[in-house]
DNA sequence: CTTGCCCTTGACCCGTGGGTCAGGGATTAG
DNA sequence: CTAATCCCTGACCCACGGGTCAAGGGCAAG
């Protein structure tokens, strides 16, 4: 299967799956003899778990640390003997996972806080709630 | 007063007032004869006003856009009289304000959509509370 | 006058996830 | 055979808020 169709098949573009593989994020896929890219099914199955990881928040960095184990996780069928089981991680290294959300976390707190201190300074009545941070700049990491 | 003074005095660099100016953001000051900014008091007023706002995250183009009011906005002063004032804006040109907080309100929204979701695949037993999107991607606009 | 710091403009750098050419080869349908 | 698609690599583009470097000119003190 060449780099356009599969990259339909996984709902991204050729270009995307080029920059996967620079990333080191995809495996290199075999060529044909004129050096154009061959996916396998088994890499349509990566290239999916990929896109599903990103697609909950990973970043590509966050992928390429773990790109190793990637396939193992492709290769866990949908496994219907359990339905109750995991959103489908669970495997994936999870202390990138807990990076990735303590990231989220810390961003999320810092966007709460000056959405907070906009709102304030909007609001003619903050009932001397307001914290009232003077020192005035300094707002980004 | 020069560049690297007037920088040190609200706390940014020379790069930064250049890049200021050069965003429309702030009225080119003065310059010597031989072609070096000058900042007056006043400029140092608004340049205070900038950094603060910018502290308060909105943005430079935000800023931008409401250049013109930024030095009344500076001339006020502190108004001793009134402590129970505003946290300092109010005045600015609220509609900036209010587009800035729904964007910071969607952004929050959005990462936190993503902390959970990546909890959710974390996390061994989400008592089939979880949402399930099976489309994988699209997460950035 | 010279030294040393400050200022000028212009241009490229960071990270994120690719989009969009540009120039040339491969594959495939008619 | 030819034309229409596809694919290849490499390079530059976006936003954000500046940092950093380069080459050249200004300014005050000794």
């Amino acid at each position: 299967m060449r780099i356009g169709d599969a990259a339909a098949a996984v709902g991204a573009t050729p270009r995307a799956l080029r920059f996967y593989e620079q990333r080191g994020l995809l495996p290199p896929p075999r060529r044909t003899k004129a050096g154009q890219r061959d996916y396998t099914p088994e890499d349509l199955a990566v290239l999916r778990v990929v896109r599903h990881l990103l697609g909950l928040g990973l970043t590509v960095e966050d992928l390429a640390g773990i790109a190793d184990r990637l396939p193992l996780l492709a290769a866990q069928p949908p496994r219907p003997c359990d339905p109750e089981a995991p959103g489908e991680p669970a495997v994936v290294g999870t202390a990138v996972v807990r990076r990735r959300i303590a990231a989220l976390d810390a961003e999320i707190e810092r966007l709460t806080r000056l959405r907070d201190a906009l709102r304030a300074g909007l609001d003619p009545a903050p009932r001397r709630v307001t914290a009232r941070a003077h020192p005035p700049a300094s707002a980004g990491r």
